[in-house]
DNA sequence: CCCTATGATTCCCT
DNA sequence: AGGGAATCATAGGG
């Protein structure tokens, strides 16, 4: 087991509390050298007895990386990736490069976001894809720090920003690794079901109170503002066929298409629109309706 | 690379 | 608050 900077230099304050602290004072120090940040006592305690448990692998082990674990997420949470960076450089290596402490999830994670945030996209790839990080929590952030790390890469290789298509290029390039991935398609249209229902609704009455949104909502498992979404692009959508199909039949007025789509539909014509029935009519691919 | 479809957002109006 | 219009962002086809 060998001790990187600052352990090298200052290993008596860690192994030796009493001790007077040194000038510059290591990251993993005292709470009392980490003003503003709450450390829970056993959080503190690790910085005292880290290097120690680690030489012995004793009885510590779980503690002792529960612990270390515990300050990375603090200092994570905090997100002064600095004080996280030195931190993380205070900790034991073994000489292969494994350890019971940095195999910890949280601490593996912490890794991830030092190295992102120098700018060490090598070491963020090969953490990411090298372990599986099973806590699904924190897989959003590891998927964003993965992209925009490669978006970074490329903006830097091209010497310019990257668009839209561009981006869509880089992700179809560098698909995220499983390790932090669950696997399910994160598909950009609502499921054809839920499509069906809201199409069968909208037949109905395009413009549902909000009683009808929610009830929509919880049978589709949308939100209310999603179900709303989905009414509100469904009508500006057909209003544009509509508009579209009236140029088409130059010379046709508005109120004569009115009178034509009241007559196709009910009496009252409240439940039908002109640009509905012209939906319907129309072959584009939404129009299944 | 362009185009289309579609969900979300923003701004303005009533 | 909710609707309309314009626009953005993204996925996918050809």
């Amino acid at each position: 087991m060998v001790f990187r900077s600052p352990l090298e230099l200052f290993p008596a304050h860690f192994l030796l509390p009493g001790m007077l602290l040194p000038e510059e004072p290591p990251a993993c120090a005292p709470a009392s050298a980490l003003p503003g940040l709450r450390f829970s006592a056993a959080q503190v305690c690790v910085c005292l007895f880290v290097c120690d448990v680690c030489l012995t692998f004793g009885d510590y082990s779980c503690c002792c990386s529960c612990q270390v674990a515990g300050v990375c997420e603090t200092l994570e949470e905090t997100g002064d990736v600095e004080r996280l960076a030195r931190f993380l450089w205070s900790l034991p290596v073994a000489p292969g490069g494994a350890c019971f402490i940095t195999e910890h999830e949280s601490v593996r994670r912490a890794r991830a976001v030092v190295a992102f945030h120098t700018g060490n996209y090598r070491e963020l790839y090969c953490i990411l894809e090298n372990h599986s990080f099973m806590r699904r929590a924190s897989h959003g952030k590891l998927q964003a720090m993965w992209l925009e790390a490669h978006y970074r890469e490329a903006e830097r290789l091209r010497g310019r920003s990257l668009g839209p298509v561009d981006k869509y290029r880089i992700r179809k390039k560098f698909p995220l690794p499983r390790t932090i991935w669950d696997g399910e398609t994160n598909t950009h249209c609502f499921k054809e079901r839920t499509r069906g229902l809201l199409r069968e609704r909208y037949l109905q009455d395009p413009y549902p109170d909000p009683a009808r949104k929610r009830e929509l909502a919880r049978a589709t498992g949308l939100t209310p503002t999603q179900v709303g979404n989905w009414f509100k692009n469904r009508r500006q959508r057909d209003r544009a066929a509509a508009n579209k199909n009236r140029l088409a039949h130059h010379g046709m007025r508005p109120g004569a298409m009115l009178a034509l789509a009241r007559t196709e539909c009910s009496p009252t014509g409240s439940a039908c629109s002109p640009e509905m029935i012209l939906s319907v009519m129309d072959s584009d691919s939404d129009f299944d309706i």
